[in-house]
DNA sequence: GCAAAATTATGATCTAAATCATATTAAAAC
DNA sequence: GTTTTAATATGATTTAGATCATAATTTTGC
């Protein structure tokens, strides 16, 4: 982690939803840091003491359990909020942990900015509590899905959710990531990946996985 | 569903977070509605109108998968609002349903109203957050359970779940529910309750369940 | 550029928990 | 108060997917 380059104050969720007259301070109090791939940026467990925006990279927002087994609760993208789950009633700790997949810069504003930032802008707390409602959906609607739908169509989901995210039918990412955001074993995601290429609903190349049909992969999930 | 008396204006989220000037609008702007145990009081689907405050009684807020499977994401109590997971980013739809899990008085508020609420009351918008984070870290916590940890272990921890909400190691809930709200079925809950009363952890009378040793029960989850 | 570490590939085995089947009992409805 | 319906009890069977084991290949650090 190092200090790097500014960002343009347009990008992140914060600049976003900010009036005008508050960017200036947004400039005052941001600081800007880089993470190589696979650094950390905040881990479960240890203190909150700001929020981050993500600027440039890919992180994944993840969950440990024991020494060796996690579980991705979210990729964040350009602009992205991370850290925001510690703002609960409780103590401030990070209830996950935020790692760079690839190179990345972000924004980091102490705590107590941001605070001030949700009482000056009523727009942002607003979009914030709306990003909140929609996590939220999501959380639930994922943990019916391990409840109640098998790994292919978990594997399903997630695909047609990176690709979602990533904009485009082709992105990259290991096998354990893939398996740890679908709730399986990098095993498990290895034959069903080999089943949707069988079935020419993919096509993989290394870490590079290429959506086919959109269409099909969709029929695992309904 | 039927009108029901009045609520004491002090008792839910949206009273205990509003500006003592406010609650007159609260008054004029509230209805009562009173829900005979197992009555829907909104569907997983339908357009949200409003937003609700538990009254009196006890309601489970629980998803459906097909015609037969579902999932409880959380049991509400006297205070709690109802309703809020409608209003994110997307359409505004109610993500999950909500049942009387016995008879229950609610009070509701209009969309409209419950959205001027939170632009006039500073404090209620903040509250609101938090416990939107809240219940995005518990969701995740649970997911990453559903993912990693047997099913033994996700009923100990439903059970102290339902003991601290109940706020008593006394509490009653029937077997099937118990297993929508651990993620596993009817069988696999009947037969882990046999174990936990081998154990000594829980003595089981009818639907009534009393937990005999929090301290060992918490075991099971770390 | 090479050694070490991590990721991928793939078969074999095991097991937790779902599903199925069927009494029995309790609760609700008429 | 009896019929209907729903919840509980419990054994037998099946299976999806985890775990284990071991190569082969790729990536990364020095």
């Amino acid at each position: 982690m190092k200090k790097a380059g500014n960002c343009d104050l347009n990008t992140c969720f914060l600049c976003q939803y900010s009036i005008p007259e508050w960017i200036a301070a947004v400039s005052d109090h941001r600081q800007h840091l880089s993470f190589k791939k696979n650094e950390t940026i905040f881990q479960e467990g240890s203190p909150v003491k700001g929020i981050f925006f993500l600027y440039h990279g890919k992180v994944k927002v993840h969950k440990q359990w024991g020494p060796d087994k996690e579980l991705i609760v979210r990729f964040a993208q350009r602009g992205d909020i991370l850290g925001h789950r510690g703002l609960g009633s409780g103590e401030r700790l990070y209830t996950v942990s935020a790692t760079a997949v690839e190179d990345t810069t972000v924004c980091y504003t102490e705590l107590a900015f941001f605070e001030a930032s949700l009482k000056v802008n009523p727009s942002l707390s607003l979009k914030l509590m709306q990003f909140y409602a929609d996590e939220l959906q999501e959380a639930e609607r994922k943990m019916r899905n391990l409840v109640h739908m098998d790994v292919k169509s978990r594997l399903a989901d997630a695909l047609l959710e990176l690709s979602r995210l990533h904009k485009a039918l082709h992105f990259t990412i290991s096998r354990q990531d893939l398996a740890s955001f679908s709730g399986t074993t990098y095993e498990t995601v290895y034959r069903n990946l080999q089943e949707f290429i069988a079935e020419k609903l993919i096509a993989v190349e290394g870490r590079a996985i290429t959506i086919l049909s959109e269409k099909k992969l969709r029929k695992y999930i309904a």
